[in-house]
DNA sequence: AAATTGTTCTTCGTATACACTTTTGCCGGA
DNA sequence: TCCGGCAAAAGTGTATACGAAGAACAATTT
């Protein structure tokens, strides 16, 4: 069997768009590009040194993410993060990744639980040295890692869109909370370790509400400008 | 603020790779392409008697949609709604929607409440003429309803897409059991009414489950072919 | 029969053109 | 000065063509 599918020339191959995509929504999320700005065609397409094409692909699925917003024959501007209230997210948030909590407790396997320890770590490491772009991203990858284990495909793939914008929120303001909430997560990764899904539940929760109220006392001053 | 965006004359032009998207998700949907099947650039766009521009454009979004499958290089290919089991969807499907009946009871305005009923009206209607796929258009109608009613812009776009998909499957099996749905429609809906939120919550649960169940009975033969 | 080579089909990206809309900036007039 | 209106500029939407590269499949050779 010449299964070699993965490694076939063509496989690896990153197509531009995907590139393209990538770096708009890493300059999004790290405000590079701001609420509101217009993004021309044109000027994408230069600053990533490409053509018009692979920029428009790219923007109809930044559009469909909810990272730009486009107006026919208008062009693509910035969306603004509190658009869908920070409230409302976590509302989401809440349903979503307390069942990934659940689905994680009964059916993670010990190299699961294991790679969850060495975020873990990383995390805690991180946060003794004050890195505190190193600690979100590793704040995301906990989650996300989370959100694999539960086996739920849709869990997965709904998730992993929101958390982007999750970081976007972060990133533009409460990005100190995030040491503070590791204890959170030793706890979260106990209770998935247990197997006891009840108590991931629990525990999911209690952190998402502590997120919730961080992010609502540093959004007071914040968002909601333009 | 002169916000009249909304009806200068260009904003109402819908761009032709809107159109195809449309129309390629209701072709997928209804059908008329079938899971693995090859979907090439040039064969849409004469489909759709469009330019691959626009065809290129909406697949981007179809396969960040879920309803088609890009490979690097070798193109696109219809998803197959089994990819994702239909358990793992109504997993998230009862997060989601019990939170937007809770929301939607508690928010819910006259007028809301109204325009449910009417839905509900056509629904009855509908289901004594036999018309399914009406059936089943005015069941979708009715939960996006709800969901838009909920006033979680979150809620209501990750449950907007997922409900595509859950149509999808709809049509391909179990199309038969929209009537007898219809009854708990108006638990529910008296629930979102009655402005309890628990309440609504629980009609929303029990209609997933049985929905859920029936779901299961009918897959037990479908899918997972190719 | 197995391996190799060619041929063809497609995608991917670029470039170009052009119609049509929106935006901008300028101008003259009140 | 400020206003309205008009014309140029900018930008999107769409179509088309072309070349490069990979994948699929058939033909050929070993």
């Amino acid at each position: 069997m010449a299964e070699d599918l993965r490694n076939k020339l063509g496989a690896q191959h990153l197509p531009l768009r995907d590139q393209v995509l990538t770096a708009l929504r890493t300059a999004i999320i790290d405000g590079d590009y701001l609420p509101g700005e217009r993004l021309t065609e044109d000027r994408l397409a230069e600053d990533f040194g490409v053509s018009r094409n692979p920029v428009r692909e790219a923007l109809r699925v930044a559009e469909a993410e909810g990272f730009v917003v486009i107006l026919p024959r208008r062009g693509a501007v910035v969306a603004s993060p509190s658009s869908g209230t920070i409230g409302d997210m976590f509302a989401v948030r809440e349903r979503l990744e307390t069942l990934a909590a659940r689905l994680a407790a009964e059916r993670a396997s010990a190299a699961d639980v294991a790679a969850l320890r060495a975020l873990l770590d990383q995390g805690r490491e991180a946060t003794e040295r004050q890195d505190l772009p190193r600690v979100a991203e590793l704040n995301s990858a906990l989650h996300l890692r989370i959100l694999q284990i539960s086996g739920n495909p849709w869990l997965s793939s709904i998730a992993k869109s929101l958390y982007l914008h999750v970081q976007w929120v972060f990133r533009l303001g409460a990005e100190q909370r995030a040491p503070h909430s590791w204890a959170e997560h030793i706890q979260l990764v106990d209770a998935i370790e247990s197997g006891d899904g009840d108590r991931a539940e629990r525990a999911a929760l209690a952190h998402l509400d502590a997120a919730s109220a961080a992010a609502y006392e540093n959004a007071e001053g914040g968002y909601g400008a333009r």
